[in-house]
RNA sequence: GGCCUCGUAGUUCAAUGGAUAGAAUAGGAGUUUCCUAAACUCUAGAUGCAGGUUCGAUUCCUGCCGAGGCUACCA
């Protein structure tokens, strides 16, 4: 069944007889010929001149003699350089899009039975979304479904960073300057709301620090007891200790910023099993600690501050519980890990965090190692690298910051003007035309965030707004929007798709099918490395040679019927890859625009 | 200082140790009586520097230069 398995048992057996040598078949590397060179198979002789005792051009010729004597996969085939290129023949090639037609889930791995959690997006309840959280969420949205296609049984989560300084900051703004102001009268979101009274409370801080300064104060004094900050960390304690009116303060406002984040999520079209709020976990993990130290995974100093030595394994000591006895981010980690397996027993955990958490989720794991949990092994830190501007990394504080929000309408302009300019809602109502504009407004989005590896820092500049033309998320979507018409032709036109004769390819018919085959092996490939743009690369390099295919070659109008048949037939199984495709990224696939 | 990433066309991104380093965009030249020109064709342009391993290095190793991050009894 597996086309590529075939050709490695069949070398296999030619270097049994060729050269009387046992190559294992799992042992013999292929790759996919380069397009200049005639084939669509090459096999690299050079690793096994010792075994044939020749050089490579003739290793290679022999090899494929042989093949092309006695396999009846093998067509034809050359040599260049070393390289042993493969052209199989046609009708193997017809014969899996044949298949490909009858199984409807192709592209789609049956269960394999494994449970995985993804965490993603996890934000603080301070400030809106922002470019970031963009990029993390697609990526653990795409993530997630690609696992799904790959067989995975899926969680996905998100830790909500409900408490702590940061919003208690927000809450003393708010009482100060807010007058008792509500989205409702302000006309903003929640989160956005939310978040001018933590830009407020900033200034408000600057200020005070500097006068403090002024009137002779130290830089670290003045920066220690600016009374705003005073009483921001008065207001975190009064919220531990359960104060009433802190806490309802807390609840309204973390409510308003839900609603933000809400309506958020759902424009970009992510969402989420189920959450974990910081407020419940923030006291987990203590009982860990107790376990560390009587198995002797961890120590006391005679502070009383426990901690861990993970110098063994390259890195630092590193604390666990302070000498006043309360806990660290790690802790409350460590503990959340435990409640989470848990709740889901998985077998895979992902976390899509940024990559300047790298250190933390290295010492994390290995704590956890070390504690003895068995889970510890399926644990991954998806990080991913920051989106830059020009001007360097995003700065909230300095203003630096591209909203969410502020970026999908504005995509979604761009792609309504750009729509309207190129005449392409004819015959639409409002609806469609609105749903069409944020479909490829969102697609252009969600495709430039990922089709860059996810490890890499990225650029972003916003004077350049993101393109509709090239390597984009629109043009696949047009690309399959052109497809929906073809396929609506075929049926108005009423043949019968029925792929009987064998016809010899044409280089373009056969490039397409050579990708669609090896789309499957791409979902993997993209699950088993976390990595979305490998499917992202590929539905454009599809969607690329789809539109070459379509400007040469005649769809329609064919003289021969089984030429249009299969064409027609070739271009429903690139739309319905493209879409497989799409989707895995989050992205809509349009029928028509 | 220590540790971790990353340096590829003007720009934004690709390249399981393999062939002539791919795209896109910006630049130049073309294609529309024909299924959607958000398309297609042609053209020009790049591996930070110096060594090493290898039949073969953008990829692995060492040094240097440059960018970023982590290195809190913060979360």
């Amino acid at each position: 069944m597996n086309l590529e398995k075939d050709i490695k048992h069949a070398i296999s057996t030619a270097f049994k007889e060729v050269f009387n040598h046992l190559a294992e078949p799992e042992s013999i590397a292929l790759q996919p010929t380069r397009k200049d060179f005639e084939g669509s198979h090459t096999f690299v002789t050079f690793p096994y001149l010792k075994v044939s005792k020749k050089g490579p051009e003739e290793t290679g010729q022999l090899i494929g003699e042989f093949l092309k004597q006695n396999s009846n996969l093998i067509a034809e085939f050359n040599v260049v350089k070393g390289f042993l290129n493969f052209t199989l023949n046609d009708n193997i090639w017809l014969d899996r899009l044949r298949q490909m037609q009858t199984d409807i889930n192709f592209g789609f791995a049956p269960s394999n039975g494994y449970r995985v959690m993804v965490e993603y997006s996890s934000p603080n309840t301070n400030k809106p979304l922002h470019l970031g959280h963009l990029r993390n969420n697609f990526i653990g949205y795409s993530v997630s479904e690609i696992l799904k296609a790959d067989g995975y049984e899926v969680r996905k989560v998100q830790i909500i960073n409900d408490r702590g300084i940061h919003i208690c900051k927000s809450m003393v703004a708010y009482q100060k300057f807010g007058h008792g102001e509500t989205p409702e009268s302000s006309n903003l979101k929640g989160d956005h709301l939310i978040g001018k009274y933590y830009v407020k409370f900033d200034q408000e801080y600057k200020k005070q620090v500097e006068s403090l300064s002024a009137n002779g104060a130290d830089a670290k004094t003045a920066k220690k007891e600016a009374p705003v900050l005073v009483e921001a960390q008065e207001t975190l304690k009064k919220w531990e200790s359960g104060d009433p009116e802190t806490v309802a303060l807390w609840k309204k406002m973390n409510g308003w910023v839900y609603e933000g984040f809400n309506e958020t999520y759902e424009k970009m079209g992510v969402d989420f099993d189920s959450f974990y709020y910081e407020s419940d976990t923030y006291l987990l993990g203590k009982d860990l600690i107790e376990e560390g130290l009587k198995s002797g995974a961890f120590y006391k100093n005679n502070d009383g501050s426990v901690w861990v030595d993970l110098e063994d394994e390259g890195l630092d000591k590193k604390l666990l519980i302070r000498s006043n006895g309360t806990a660290v981010y790690m802790t409350q980690d460590l503990g959340t890990a435990d409640m989470r397996h848990h709740d889901y027993p998985f077998e895979k955990s992902i976390y899509v965090v940024g990559n300047e958490q790298d250190y933390h989720f290295k010492v994390l794991f290995l704590i956890l190692k070390k504690l003895g949990r068995s889970y510890f092994d399926g644990m991954h830190h998806l990080s991913y690298g920051m989106v830059d501007l020009p001007s360097g990394k995003m700065k909230s504080r300095e203003g630096t910051v591209v909203d969410a929000d502020e970026l999908i309408d504005e995509m979604r302009g761009k792609a309504e003007l750009k729509t309207k300019e190129l005449g392409k809602i004819e015959g639409f109502n409002e609806k469609q035309a609105q749903d069409l504009y944020h479909m490829l407004g969102l697609g252009a989005l969600k495709y430039f965030l990922l089709k860059v590896d996810p490890k890499k820092r990225m650029l972003f500049n916003p004077e350049e707004s993101i393109e509709f033309q090239g390597n984009t998320g629109p043009f696949i979507q047009y690309t399959h929007a052109r497809i929906s018409t073809i396929i609506r032709r075929a049926e108005e036109s009423g043949i019968t798709l029925d792929l009987r004769e064998n016809l010899q390819l044409q280089p373009q018919e056969l490039e397409l099918i050579r990708m669609l085959v090896q789309y499957p092996e791409k979902v993997h490939e993209a699950a088993e490395t976390y990595t979305p743009s490998v499917i992202a690369q590929y539905v454009y390099d599809l969607a690329k040679e789809y539109n070459r295919f379509y400007t040469e070659l005649i769809i329609f109008g064919e003289t021969d019927l089984n030429i249009t048949i299969l064409r027609v037939f070739l271009s429903i199984q690139v739309a319905s890859v493209l879409k497989k495709g799409l989707l895995l990224l989050g992205i809509k696939a349009p029928e028509r625009m």
